[in-house]
DNA sequence: ACCTGAACACCGTTCAAGT
DNA sequence: ACCTGAACACCGTTCAAGT
């Protein structure tokens, strides 16, 4: 007997949602949909209240503010990602790449999400991204001390070439093309005398939006990786105080 | 014999401006001034004009939108990064690190605006710095086509680990420190059972704006391009189809 | 406990009006 | 040509009130 007009009239979204259903995962997947619809900016309270059925401050009795939200949002990308993820194999390097490519896949299919990611989300999927990360940069044989600075460098490299990528993805069709297309024409229209070197290559420019970049981001970072782990550490680099034990953590 | 009551009482910023002095570096001047003190968020059409001595819309004479003033500011950190970038040497490899380190610095210095360098400038500046990091590939021996596609990903691997950097020091303090801190005490507390991993290296772990990570990344790219630079083409490797000529660009 | 209504102090942008 | 004033349709957040 609820006050619920389902199946009459009304315009697209304004049916009353009753009272008790409103949570976090709800929330969530109304906050995705405004999202994919009109990027992140079009994510307000306003609109989360439309696309639930409730009103605009509802929201403020699951999340604490906008923020609260957002990270929710972005843990929610690490969510996705490992569930897509395939086990792990022996071997490390196949396991990185596919980490970064399943991330980047992700990050780009919620551009407008993905490109405020540079936050750190403190949540338990990102936990669990991280772990991956290690396992692979310890099975590669680094030692503690390379495993951790590079288990950061490759996870920094790749959230951000992914930000970067969803970036120029969340952008309005009008002005994204008008990025994308800089590149294949106004790079190539400027003057030889004054910039030789984009004269000489312009004719292999990839685009500004090729998925190869990445990938070969990714690709460079696991052959030096690769370097790392065969050579042995560098005499001359800074080294910890060997008076100074390691923390017992 | 103007309107001007320089010297006399008033709040800090409301000396009326003359007319006709207003021009886009006077007022990207005052934009860049009003996000060092509260982050991008604050340059405000409002800001600005309190900022200038004009009235808020005054602004739209000189920019289109905001978009536009947005782009110019972009532009001008890479106008910063070319001032300080010394001359090229005959070392190819420490040139790269150099435009990748002052880039960095720069954005860093300025983490409101670089937090929104997804975005294409298309300006003169940006120009500029393409045709030097060109440079450096094709003295590293790389051909044409590898040296376009390494330039891309060296570029966009250097200005997405900036823009990563700054967004998080663009976050208010706050904020920062709690991310920050996630990793000095939030992650060494997570159960060693579910994150194996992560307890072992915890010890090891840089703080997540340690600028040596971003080095390191640099680093990590020299190394494999100079190992691309050295090998020759993997024979494997998906080629342009030979019957179709080279675009005569 | 959960949600609503009304209010507050802001935004970017447009457009007619002043000088 | 350059700038101002007023208006429009929005924001996030707070807080008292309803159920």
């Amino acid at each position: 007997m609820l006050t619920d007009d389902a199946g009459s009239a009304g315009s697209t979204r304004s049916r009353r949602r009753p009272r008790g259903s409103l949570n976090q995962r709800v929330i969530l997947d109304a906050a995705f949909a405004v999202s994919e619809r009109g990027g992140l900016d079009a994510v307000t309270f306003q609109a989360l209240g439309a696309e639930l059925g409730a009103h605009p401050t509802a929201v403020y009795r699951h999340f604490r503010d906008k923020d609260e939200l957002l990270l929710a949002m972005i843990d929610a990308l690490h969510a996705e990602t490992l569930a897509e993820l395939p086990e792990p194999t022996s071997d490390w390097a196949a396991d990185l790449a596919a980490i970064a490519r399943h991330m980047h896949a992700v990050f780009v299919r919620h551009p407008a999400v993905a490109a405020y990611s540079y936050r750190t989300a403190r949540r338990e999927h990102e936990y669990q991204m991280v772990e991956r990360v290690i396992d692979c940069m310890r099975r590669a044989g680094l030692d503690d001390r390379d495993a951790a600075r590079l288990y950061r460098v490759f996870s920094d490299v790749s959230l951000g070439y992914s930000a970067l990528d969803a970036g120029l993805a969340s952008l309005d069709p009008v002005t994204r093309n008008a990025d994308l297309l800089s590149w294949e024409i106004q790079y190539r229209a400027l003057p030889p005398g004054q910039y030789p070197n984009i004269a000489a290559i312009a004719h292999a420019l990839p685009a500004l939006d090729d998925p190869d970049n990445f990938t070969t981001a990714v690709d460079l970072m696991i052959e030096a990786i690769r370097g790392r782990a065969a050579a042995p550490r560098d005499p001359n680099a800074p080294r910890a105080d060997p008076a100074q034990p390691q923390a017992p953590w």
